[in-house]
DNA sequence: AGTATTATTGGCGATATGGCCAACAATGTC
DNA sequence: GACATTGTTGGCCATATCGCCAATAATACT
């Protein structure tokens, strides 16, 4: 494994954490609907609103959201809306459901509907 | 949002998070291709065996992996294997990225209700 | 100007995660 | 049985993450 496969690994890694928590999927999901503000996602989250805006800003460092100054207000979008959707390709794969085709490789992923909207 | 959604949230999250880690997803990948036993993910990781022994139960405690035991060796395979693939989507969608894959909707969010102006 | 609203940043304590060592378990070999 | 090989688990320490409070910035309103 060379450096660059490292870097890789890191930045892939990273973007991985920047949603891997319920909070920031949640208002990935919000997003996903329409662009909101951080008052709005803050009721909708139930934390404090300095908690909620060092989550965006994790989620916008990620390159997954990106914000619009609207007034003193933030307004919030997603930079691609289907996140959230290929998360559900992951969690399907998983042991217990049975939608895996035996020995799909990567290269050939198992369901095309699924990658659809 | 109800208790449902919070659990939903929560195990997603936990899945990406046992996912949110540069040897894990190294591991991942090597696995794509073929089973491998403990000892040779871990001179590919170049950790501790017993780190990369806590990693692999990350991922088989998610879903992602499961063990075969041959002799002396545990021996670790995809439960599915189109995990890096859909990984892949979510970094195309990105910032810095134009491309979203598959023609997604998601690209023009509606604007209806926001807050106040 | 003064006040209110919205959001961000710094800081701090609490908790979670990551990595190695030591110890142990399980199997195979002599 | 004694020993080697392969993995797993418990423990400990270093670091990262999380969530709230206090302080600050920026805009809007009167």
């Amino acid at each position: 494994m060379d450096a660059a496969d490292k870097t890789r690994l890191n930045q892939r890694a990273t973007l991985l954490k920047s949603l891997a928590h319920p909070s920031r999927l949640l208002m990935m999901e919000m997003l996903e609907e329409r662009p909101r503000c951080v008052s709005e996602l803050t009721e909708a989250v139930g934390a404090d609103i300095t908690t909620v805006s060092k989550h965006l800003a994790i989620l916008k460092r990620a390159g997954l959201v990106k914000d619009v100054k609207r007034g003193t207000y933030s307004d919030y979008e997603l930079v691609c809306g289907c996140v959230s959707h290929f998360i559900d390709c992951i969690e399907q794969g998983r042991s217990g459901q049975e939608v895996c085709v035996a020995g799909s490789a990567a290269t050939s992923p198992r369901q095309e509907k699924q990658i659809e909207h």
